[in-house]
DNA sequence: CGTCCGCTTGACTCAGATCAAACTTGGTGG
DNA sequence: CCACCAAGTTTGATCTGAGTCAAGCGGACG
């Protein structure tokens, strides 16, 4: 779940952006559209997903106002997830995609930043690959919470629900909720409200 | 599992490099150790790896001669992987970051080409997100195959063996094992010498 | 020729998926 | 303000698929 690239100018230079506002749930592009234009959100957020042949949903990410949505489709030809308006809905301006790669070969500077947000994704998206590697349902949890803790508090202020959390470390909500309760239960984590701590 | 950067010129004009061979299943670099330079592997492969809290590997990556190893850490402090000559040991070039990052500042073509090849790999790594919240291991297979073989003749020519490939996708071998042969039964696929191929 | 390692299968166990149901919470509208 | 609804949370019972331990086969390589 890695977050949208945060540069403080993007698409700086990109040409006419042509602006578009979504319902909630409702689709910006789907899995295999062709991709024509990058897009920065305006207002309210977007939220990446891929989905399974089962029907159930992967969640790949978020953008919230300020910064842009799929960075990593600049090259595609088509995308490879969908992205909805989150609840509430979102406003997006539209960047045609030629115009972005003009203006990052005319400004290194804005491309440094795209790549150090590639970068971090790439990072973040190798730590997820390891955590689902991991066989069991407390050892996933564990590594979750110690990603996103504070390192000197311990303490992870929830900004999301554990349903989709199940989603993001690849377990069924029963499962994650079963495994909460036994680290809970031994000690290893404290849950108080939206706060997570881990202990020992 | 994404390949290295496949630049025809990569770090020019980035300083004067400092070779360095390593002989097989050497370390270039650990997991938490400070990055000083970026490598371009100059004979022989590398591999990418994490490590798990119970000792297992998850394999990460794959640098061959010509091909660049660790773009993601340009702007990171420390590693996140280890980084492994492969078997028959590999030779390197090391480039001072500092120099690496001035001379994409430098040459804006160079930086899109690494735009485009982390674009790639962000990509990749959502592919794998994606197959490892598969819960069975016969889904993991048939996306894991799917990915990779050729469109036309649905052939995947392996590359790796089959216990690298459980890594990759997160089972023991003999789950992988089993779980190929039900498929094998089933005829969803047929394996023949260094050939898988899918059906139906 | 012997050793190492990838491959393969068997038996057993257990963690997590599945189906089901109840409770809590937050928000909407009357 | 309260009734109601939707969604998240929690727990139970059951079953199956994958982990684990174990063993045997085969090819590659020194």
């Amino acid at each position: 779940m890695q977050p949208a690239a945060p540069m403080t100018a993007p698409y700086a230079g990109a040409g006419m952006p042509v602006q578009r506002t979504l319902a909630a749930g409702e689709a910006l592009f789907r899995s295999g559209d062709p991709v024509r234009q990058m897009f920065f959100v305006e207002r309210g957020a977007l939220r990446l997903q891929r989905n399974l042949a089962d029907g159930r949903l992967v969640p790949m990410g978020r953008a919230a106002a300020g910064e842009t949505v799929a960075e990593a489709a600049l090259f595609s030809d088509c995308y490879h997830c969908d992205c909805v308006a989150d609840i509430g809905g979102a406003t997006v301006s539209g960047f045609a995609r030629a115009d972005v790669i003009a203006a990052l070969h005319a400004a290194p500077g804005q491309g440094m930043a795209l790549l150090r947000h590639l970068a971090a994704q790439v990072q973040g998206l190798r730590g997820r690959v390891a955590l689902l590697s991991q066989h069991t349902a407390e050892a996933r949890i564990l590594a979750y919470l110690a990603q996103r803790a504070d390192p000197a508090t311990a303490v992870w202020p929830m900004d999301r629900t554990w349903k989709l959390v199940a989603d993001e470390i690849g377990l069924t909500h029963e499962a994650l909720y079963r495994a909460l309760a036994r680290l809970e239960r031994a000690g290893h984590l404290v849950r108080r409200r939206r706060l997570v701590a881990l202990c020992g």
